[in-house]
DNA sequence: CCTTGACCTTCCCATTATGGGAATCCCTAT
DNA sequence: ATAGGGATTCCCATAATGGGAAGGTCAAGG
């Protein structure tokens, strides 16, 4: 199948796909006329991509989840290990957020609102240190 | 003062001053071997824009931010209302973060994370839909 | 046989913020 | 003079995604 009916099958756009393509990821045949050709083992990679990146995996992880699930001997440890540093990069990049948004709702909360210039939030920017 | 000095005294590095250059952010008057040169009230700026990012906001905020910093008749509320916004914005993006974390984690709980291959998580990565 | 339309191809550009590094210039102290 | 430490500009790279141009391919239909 070409690649329009691959991204509609997939759920990926034909862009990406070529991105993924580009990284190695997939990697389908080609027809004579150049076109690219997608089996269905093609789209199954397309989907783990999909739901991969859905859940903020880096393509580097992508890479590395692919070659496990392509691993029949894989151990299920090392599929483990990959989610759980991602875990705790998504756990601690969301905590850093929270922290940000807590500190800026305090300072949003003292904050008059209304037309006089002064603001607690500006002055807590302009600090010094 | 030089870029260097300027960059120590702020926090931001001089890469990131020059790239606020760009950005119409910093103005620096310029001496006549064509070093920049950088006052106490740059050195404001420069801090704040500091400040601004370490709580995550897009430059484009800081540009508006700052514009509000220096004009007295601003009115608290457009300030305000930039915060609050980016505040939703982190608040939204963490926790989508966190959404992906725990039902990863969730996986990974089910998951053996030892020498066998069979894996919930990339059963879940695996599926059609 | 030729046109039209819907595909496909590759290539370039832009996004956001940050940094690395090269080539070149400037100034000061030896 | 020359060496060292700064400064300047310019290019490149990051991560993932998309926009858009210029041109090739193919099937249907006049």
């Amino acid at each position: 199948m070409n690649i329009g009916e691959a991204a509609r099958r997939s759920g990926v756009s034909a862009k990406m796909i070529r991105h993924y393509e580009t990284q190695g990821l997939v990697t389908p045949q080609r027809l004579v006329n150049g076109y690219r050709d997608y089996a269905e083992a093609d789209l199954a990679v397309l989907r783990f991509i999909r739901h991969a990146r859905a859940l903020a995996f880096p393509l580097e992880d992508v890479r590395k989840l692919l070659a496990l699930w392509r691993d029949r001997n894989r151990a299920s440890a090392d599929v483990r290990q990959i989610a759980l540093a991602h875990v705790a990069a998504l756990e601690s990049k969301a905590q850093a957020m929270q922290a940000m948004a807590a500190s800026l709702r305090h300072l949003a909360a003292h904050c008059h609102g209304d037309a006089r210039p002064d603001c607690p939030i500006l002055d807590e920017l302009e600090k010094s240190p």
